[in-house]
DNA sequence: TTTACTGCAAAAGGTTTGCATGGGT
DNA sequence: ACCCATGCAAACCTTTTGCAGTAAA
């Protein structure tokens, strides 16, 4: 059995709660992908393989693997929620490009150092970041003849 | 006339489009918020002075708003999307207490830095970031007395 | 005079929920 | 046996859109 899904049934069990075949074809197909996803995608790709999943037990689902710390939001676009799971991923961030779509995951340690300082100058405990940076590819800057720059 | 409604006056008249009383008061009021606020919000507050100013016309405006510049998105909580105004304030990013919802704007100049290595490293023109840090501010972590830290 | 803008109401699209059934513990 | 989880369909909520009337330019 794959790590994530021990985490998974791990966490569910101690909270009480179910361990069933749906939740692990969940946790399956969201560690199959290897990148970001939206609950559409990940329900027609159960759906293709055979899977009954429903919609409503991802949408019921989805916040107990986000407790868990196996997947996270992403980005909110086009109307609905994208994720991406991050079980033994080092932490990183996005850089997209606003005419494409392409999104370059990057790791940059000097945000480690912007939350020390904010530790300690707000007396917070941080948990969490997200930065999403915007721009434009080379290509598309060429294509649309930016390219003073 | 404030800055405000005259630059957006421009933005409209520029792309050929009306500049309309409803359009103003949209401004207007979006600027006498002074802090982050969502469609509902602005509704009311304009519909609670009076204002016959639809919801309609208020999605159909923040589209062009966004362009302009006047305002951008913060973050998409409880199922709909946050703005705040930003003409004429420094850029600046987020620090929220997932406890009590507590927001602190900062500004951390080595975010430029970072931007400027994503520049050269991937070949992107980048115009934008948002960092949004989440933790638990020192009240709330008394409350529930998570002070090991 | 042209045609963009508005309010209204209906529609659309994502997410949540009620209910009866099924299944983990 | 208990009661949590599921599928289905309906409900819910935010955002978008069609339409007919209004008003910038």
């Amino acid at each position: 059995m794959t790590d994530e899904i021990e985490t998974f049934r791990a966490f569910i069990s101690k909270k009480g709660l179910r361990n069933t075949p749906e939740r692990e074809e969940i946790i399956r197909e969201i560690f199959s992908i290897q990148k970001h996803f939206d609950v559409d995608e990940l329900y027609l790709r159960l759906r293709n393989k055979g899977s009954k999943v429903s919609k409503a037990s991802i949408y019921r689902n989805i916040p107990l693997i986000l407790e868990c710390g196996l997947i996270r939001e992403v980005w909110h676009e086009d109307g609905h929620m994208h994720y991406e799971q991050i079980y033994g991923a080092r932490h990183h961030c996005h850089l997209r490009c606003v005419e494409c779509g392409k999104v370059i995951e990057f790791v940059d340690d000097e945000i480690k150092y912007i939350e020390k300082r904010l530790e300690k100058k707000y007396d917070f405990k941080i948990i969490d970041h997200r930065l999403d940076v915007k721009g434009y590819c080379s290509k598309c800057r060429k294509a649309l003849k930016m390219d003073g720059k």
